[in-house]
DNA sequence: AAAAAAACAGTCAAATATGCTTTTTATTTT
DNA sequence: AAAATAAAAAGCATATTTGACTGTTTTTTT
């Protein structure tokens, strides 16, 4: 009395004849689309990414994307959080991932480094920047990147419990790897040099310990004014 | 004897029905398009920079911009070449003219600080950003590029003697500063938050100083050494 | 002063990108 | 099994953008 469902196997929970196997179906093509979007963004910057071009890149026809996203601005807004989402699981699994054993400081930087090199970050670069100039862009991804900032803080303030309450002093070390580093992957993606790059993590790491060195300083306030002393 | 020529006064050595006016009246136009254009880079983007766009900024018709420039490559190429030229010459006199009796580092800081935020270089890095998705364009805007870059480097030894045979030192603070003041000019334009910027500029000088008091070090090597460590 | 050349303006057609509508196919429910 | 519903594909209409063409005015040369 077995019905023929030889085929539905590998697909998880589901399968054809199922219901909400439809439901299922569809959720795994948006995704599809999405994924191809941001392909999209990376290979050929957001200004020329068509929708035309998404579904071609998604192996969907155009039709069957509307459907899905029904003009170009869902597509794009459901795009930006999609790409959120993953940024923020791939920044949470690589520094809580760090193994307790190593040099913590440089491991952190070597993680976030790999990240900024990645085409999901690469993808929300490219928006972050076209969005500079497209006030309907900036809506949409403006808030994304103001989460990301806050959770980026948090997230080192809770892996990296060694900073907990230096206060000015972590305001400053973070902000000075923010900077540098992007600045450094941007510069990255249009020079082969992975020396020069290297060598300047090793030094952001060695600035970053003896900022935090400063912070067992008795007057931590005096610590911070050493960094940014205004006299010579 | 006079003929009549009273309206040709302020134009400078020319005038109408003099030999070569229509030449410098060309050389004009041909000017004031690609500040236009460069002005569009700066208000719309790259790829959103249409020639319609740029004639109506300069304030000419499509058909005379067309005729100056035959079209949009040799338009953009152009525009490329002027942008460079200018980026060149102020960052020269803005290094050129450091008051000799203030701090030197400071000064350079914040003179170059200027730059980051003027339409030009906004402008520039716009092209940069836009030429990693193009190869025309990046065929184009690469060799400036490079060339602003050695430039950039042979101004700051040419400009700061002190720093003369510090060799792997240099290289290392001019990095630093490079991408550090990159990272931050980048993050300036959507984050209005002057004194984050303005308390690690303050940080950066103070660590170029402390490079450059390592050059006088009896061992050079270990100098570098000691900024790039690689144990805790 | 007349002819030649250059600068300029306006219009048009081809190409491309987007959003909408219609038709066909597949799936679920009764 | 039939009706109802959802998904996918294809095609069409409108917008934009670019490059080309044509005619007019201004400037230079003879």
């Amino acid at each position: 009395m077995e019905r023929a469902r030889a085929e539905q196997a590998d697909t998880g929970s589901t399968g054809p004849g199922q219901p909400g196997w439809q439901a299922e179906k569809s959720a795994l093509m948006r995704q599809q689309i999405l994924e191809a979007a941001i392909r999209c963004f990376v290979k050929l910057g957001y200004a020329r990414t068509t929708t035309t071009e998404i579904a071609q890149e998604a192996g969907v026809s155009r039709g069957a994307m509307v459907h899905h996203f029904s003009n170009k601005e869902r597509l794009i807004t459901a795009a930006v959080a999609h790409l959120h989402h993953r940024r923020v699981a791939s920044f949470r699994d690589a520094i809580a991932n760090i193994d307790p054993k190593s040099d913590r400081q440089t491991e952190g930087i070597e993680r976030y480094w790999d990240l900024l090199s990645d085409p999901t970050f690469i993808a929300f670069h490219e928006l972050t920047f076209a969005a500079r100039t497209d006030p309907t862009l900036e809506a949409i991804v403006g808030p994304a990147v103001r989460e990301f900032e806050a959770e980026w803080y948090e997230q080192a303030k809770r892996s990296f419990p060694e900073w907990a309450d230096t206060g000015r002093l972590f305001d400053l070390a973070m902000d000075l790897t923010q900077f540098l580093m992007e600045g450094m992957a941007i510069h990255s993606m249009m020079d082969d040099d992975p020396g020069r790059y290297q060598r300047l993590r090793r030094y952001l790491v060695n600035r970053l310990k003896e900022i935090l060195a400063a912070a067992d300083d008795p007057d931590p306030d005096a610590a911070v004014g050493r960094f940014l002393a205004d006299d010579g």
